[in-house]
Formats: C-alpha cells, structure tokens, sequence
DNA sequence: TATGAATGAGTTTTCATTCAT
DNA sequence: AATGAATGAAAACTCATTCAT
C-alpha cells in the first residue's frame, strides 16, 4: 500500500507555474552531477531566481532534494505506474508495454530520469528515512503490482515462473542500460527508435519461446 | 589491448605496508559516500596520519581519488580477470566461475567493492579522461575475452546465440544487484553462502534447460 | 596607445562606497609586506567583513592582489598623469612639477604609495602577463610624453639633451628614494616640506646652470 | 666603523666545500623570488642535500636568509669595497672604477647580486634588527669612504660639490638599472660590454664637462 | 653528519544558509 | 514574495620544522 505524498500541497505549489518549471528543470539537471558536486548558485542562476527565494519556498538543499524525489515519484505516478494495464495477464504483453512506457518518460523527461537514476545510485549515501522511503515506494509499488494476477499457466511447466520472470526483468533493465550509452543525443534516440523496438521484440519472442509451452497451431 | 596501468610507480609504494594499508582503506570506506560529500579530515583521522601525509603522497583529493580508481582495477586484474579460466569453452561454467570470483571479490575486499559501485555510477559526473580510460578497461576487458571462442554448438539451433549470452550475463548482473541489499553483515553473506549459491545453480540449470540443446543419454 | 583597464566594471564597486574604501585600504597595508607574507585572515579582520565577501568580490586572494595594482594604475592616471601640463616645454618646470604631484600623491594616499613600491619590488617575481602589461603601462605612458615636444633650444649646444635629461630625471629619482628612508612619519613630512622643497629647488637651480645655456640679461 | 660579522665562524664552513656552494648558490637563486615566495623544499631539491641537513646547518628559513646577507657582505668587502681605490682623489675616477667593479661584481656573481637586490628592496617587511644593520652597513660602509677625502678643488666654484656628487651617484645607479632590463642574458652582457663602456664614458665626459672647472691647456 | 617521511598549525577557498531591505 | 550581499563554519591545501633512523 503506497504511502501518498502529496505534492500539491508544497509551498513551491504556489509559484507562477512557468517559474516553477524553471528551478524545478534546473534542479533536476543540477543533481544529476550528485547531490555532493552539485550548487544552489548554480541552480538559481539556471533558474533566473534569486538565492533567496529557493530558501524561502525549499528551506535547505536537502529540502529541493527530497521534494525533486516526490515530485519525480509523482510524475512517475501519472504518467508510468497508472497507465500500465494490469489487465493483461501475459506477463510479457505487460512488460513490453512498461518498458515502452518507460521510454517514453525517459524521452518526454530526459533530466528527470537522469536525476532518477543518480538519485538510485546515492540511495545508500545518507540514509535518511525519508529518502529510503521514497526509494522503497518507487521500487514495490512497480515490482509489488507488475507480477500480480499473472497468467503462470502460459509458462512450460518445467521452468520456475518466478525465476522466468526475475531473468526477464533483470533482461530488461540490462538492454535498457546499455541504450543509455552515455553519448547519444534525443535526436539519436528518436531516429533509432524503429531499431531498438525491433530489437526489443526480438528478445520478447525469445522469451516466449523459451520459457511459454509451445502454442499448438 | 589494455593500457597498462602502473600501480607499483606510485609514491604511495613507499609507504609502510601497513600504514597504506590503513590508508588506502579509509580512504575507500570514506569515498562510498561519493566523492563531493566526504572529506580528508576524516580519511586522516582514520588512517591516523597527518593531513600533510596524505597531502605528501596524493597531492589532491583527486588525486587520491584517481589513485584508487587505478588500485582497484590493478586488485580486480589480480584477484578476478586472472583467475578466469578462459580454456572452459561452455560458456554457462565459465559464468558461474566468473560470479563466484565476483562474490569471492566483494567478500575478501568489501570497501573496495563498494567503492567501485560508487565510483562507477559517478563515471558520467566529471568525465576526465583518466577516468573514463580506466572505466573503460574495466569493462571491456573482461566482456572482450568473456565471450571469446565459446562453444555456440551446445545453444539450441532457435535461438539467437548472442542474445541469450546477454540475457543470461544481464540476469546475473541484477541477480547480484539484488543481493548487495545494503543492510546485510559480512556475517550473514557467510551464513547464506550456501543458500545464495544454490539459487544461483537454480538458475544455471534454467539457463542449461531452456537455451542448451537436450542431452541425449 | 595606452591599454584602457576599467576599474569601474569590477564587482567591488557595487560594494557600499565606505566599506570598499576599508577593504582596499587594509588590503593596501596587508601587500606591503609583499604578497607571500600577507594574509587574508589580516584583511577581513582589519576591514571588517567576512572572509567570504572578500571571496565574493576578488575570487582569490591573486584576484584581490591584481585589482589593487589596477587600482593603484587608476588613482596614479587620476591624481597624477592627467595633472601634468604637457603644454609647458621646458623640462625642468615640467619634471619639476611632475616630483611635486608626486609627492602630493604619497602624501595623500601613503599606503597605496607604499603597495606600489613593493609591488613594483615583486614584479619579476611572478612575471604573469597582466601584472606586466601594468607595469609597463605605468612606466612607459609618463615616460613617452614626459619628453616630447620638449625645449631642447635651451640646452647647451655642448651637451648631449637625451643624456642631460636622463640624468635629471635618475636624480629625481634616486633624491626622492632618499627621503622615503622608512622611519618617517606622515607629521614629519608636513613638517619638513618646506625644507625639501628648498633642497629640491637648490637642485633644479643647478641643474638650470649646468645644463642650460647661459640666461643673457 | 662597520660591525664585523664573522662568516667563517658559520656552521657551513664545516661542510664539503662544493656542497657548500651548491647549497649557497640554491639558496640564493631561490631567494631572488622574495623571502615569502620561495621555498626550502626547492633549495634542497636544486642543491641535491636533505632536508634535514639543511636545518642542522640552519636552524630555520630565516636562518638561511641571514647567513647569506652576512655572505653576501663578505664577498663585496672582499670582491668590491676592497678593490676601491681611495688613494685616487679624482672622484670621477673613483666613481667610474666603482661601478665598473660593480659590474663585475654582478657579472661574476649573478645570483648573488640578484638576491642583494631582491633583498635591498625588501629590506622593510620583516624589520628585524640583524637585517637593517647588515643593510645599513652595506649602504654606509661605502657611502663614508667613497667621498672622504677627494678633490673638490676640480668642481667649478659655482657648484655645490656635495649636490654634484649626489646627482653623479643617483646617476649611475639609475644607469644600471636601466641596464638590468630583465631579459638580458649573461652573453649578451658580455657582447654588448664595449657598447655599455662607450655609454658610461659619455656619461662621465659630461659630468666632467658640467661640474669640473674647465681645464686650461 | 645525513636522510626524508611525518607533522600540524596556518592559510586559502568554498558554499549552504541567513537577513536586512 | 523577492532580492543578493553577507556570513562563517568547514573543507582543501601548504610548508617550515622535527625526529627517528
């Protein structure tokens, strides 16, 4: 049961939304660099704001930081975890359409999913609860909800569904990976999109020949 | 072909053993929490030497940093890419030892295990050459040679050799991921040693099943 | 063809008028002691700020070293350079008034007299180009016009003018150099003036009769 | 009477006399850079002796320092003060054969003139009293003799013989120094010696024109 | 004598945070 | 709400000096 952070009632709420969009953007591409490397001058030059006014509406870093948590856990919220189908039972139609989901945020919120995937890696750094929390929730909620109510009859019966399952999740986010290569600009990314679905889909119909029963025609 | 990166010609080898021993781990233990949040103060105090010390042999915070980045590639050569055992031409054993090396790793050297996890997901903050170079050998060193003169003829004649050699070494990746839960003791990673393994042979005798050929007995 | 360094462009003229005056001010009496020794610790204190404002304006404690010689460059063009009449053409009243607007200067701003000295002291030490350019602006832009369109008619058709005024001019020098002997105080200075003004005079009478033809009556 | 100030009685003099001089000749260039800016870690480095070594000679930085004004006095008693001519009565004779040992003085111990008048110019930072007396002595000790007993029956009548003098000796100081324009080398020097003697011999046929009564033939 | 690793106090520099306006 | 100058504690770094060998 996902505890329910709301966003809309943070102070930050109450910023003209242009500007808003302004620090939160700078933040987000700030913190990719850590939380350590990163500076408060830089995001309120990025900005247009003053030192002040980040302080007035965040309080301390720590502060801009854990709100750029929930606020990347909302936008997660709306636009990945509640427009997965959890009415399809195959579980590989379920995950073919997450990971493609998946792709989409990472192209309509490039710094948000940059500042996601830092914010993992710093997860063992300070382990405040908040933050762990946080991490928790993004983690089961997905994980908790993606493998419920699955189809396992469409598995050969000779294979551990779950261990079937863990390998293709693992599978996934290890192709995902390996496209987020470093150096490749959007405009890359769009262009082999063709390509990398093509791909993706080859490894979804090994999927299903390996570890479904065989389908008699 | 791997630069050669000599660890010997540092300064730092003139030091008492043990001192840099003491060194070089805190330093270690202290750098997990990413370059930007931790401090020499700290590093000295737990060395017990003096700041100028560490000043003597490393002449910056970055370059103690760079030092250990070489020092753990020199570790992992000795300690892991030289204990493969290239001549095992199935490339399922040839994983399973290269996990075990791994687990053998990060048991036998801890600190410098989680700093390589700290350091690796830092690559793309400060994309100094030196770095990157380093990062680099690290990673295709062993995936260069991992994959090299394996027997394809044991994999089903469906499937796509490569891309169950990727889905299996993606599988092993996060199956590890997943052990290195954070809050686990040394203690207990001994006591479940034999639980762990197990499950891992569960998976290899999945990975056997669905992507070999049958055994005809 | 003077190079034009804007003084006024720098951060520190935003800084309220009084408080810059105190930190240009300490920091002109903390540089006579050469660069090396001082310290900004001294500065803050004497000026009264925190240190981090001093960082704000000036960036390094070399920053802060390199507006001072501008500065220094500024206030000499001020209160020195544009005084001299370039209109009178015989040089003796001309360099006779540049050693009286000179000492005014020193009299005036005692310890921006003193930083220049001693910077002008250290200028081979750290040879970086902006220092230099300095320097050789504040030498060569008196210098160049200091002697032209000079009388040279009134010199004795025995004597070489070029050499004559070389010498006048190392006079001047080496008799001011004598009475900056260190342990005076600004009092004695007032007091004394009209006692170097007369021993000065007693100079340039001589050097009206040695160098100069013989005045008919 | 000048204070003697006995070098040989120095701890150094108890050292390998090539090491001695290699370590004078590293302090002394080291030196030129200012008493603050230089370090003993590059005197020992140049000099090829341990850090220690020079401490048991020295006691301190400082020490080091003082030993070499005292050094540097000696060599001019013995190179310089020594050499002059006070038989000679001509002041201008006396003069001319000053600054010509001057000039080989500074031709034939570059460092050490070099770090004389780094010195001379830093001579009010640190005022401690060994550094004033050693530089009043070095100023005095020649000033006295210089113009004891000399002839002033060869000065017109209608010139202040003391007035005469004084301009004739900030003359030559500020000929040299314009001499030393920094970027001349030692070969230089040496190649353009003859053009500098013609100079300075014009020089001197001038003040003997100006100051001297004129000789009848 | 001679070494150079080791010290630590002192210095420069940074940066999150505050506060008068 | 909004500003950005100002703060100061904490961090990085230096270097004359010592001392065990």
């Amino acid at each position: 049961m996902a505890r329910e952070v709301d966003i809309g009632a943070h102070k930050i709420m109450q910023m003209d939304a242009g500007k808003r969009e302004r620090v939160i953007n700078a933040a987000l591409v700030e913190f990719r660099n850590g939380f350590g490397h990163s500076s408060t001058d830089a995001i309120v030059r990025e900005a247009g704001i003053s030192k002040g006014l980040l302080y007035h509406y965040f309080g301390t870093k720590e502060g801009l930081y854990e709100f750029l948590l929930f606020y990347a856990l909302d936008v997660m919220r709306r636009e990945y975890f509640s427009l997965l189908n959890f009415g399809e039972r195959d579980v590989l139609e379920r995950l073919r359409q997450m990971i493609l989901l998946k792709w989409d945020l990472s192209y309509k919120h490039p710094a948000l999913f940059d500042f996601m995937i830092a914010a993992y890696a710093r997860e063992r750094e300070d382990p405040s609860d908040q933050f762990s929390a946080v991490y928790a929730e993004i983690q089961s909620s997905v994980a908790e909800r993606l493998f419920s109510d699955i189809d396992t009859a469409l598995f050969r019966e000779d294979v551990d569904a779950q261990k079937a399952v863990n390998v293709i999740q693992w599978s996934l986010v290890g192709y995902s990976d390996s496209q987020i290569s470093g150096d490749k600009s959007l405009e890359d990314y769009q262009k082999d999109y063709g390509v990398y679905l093509a791909e993706l889909d080859g490894y979804f119909a090994m999927f299903r020949k390996i570890f479904y029963k065989e389908v008699k025609l």
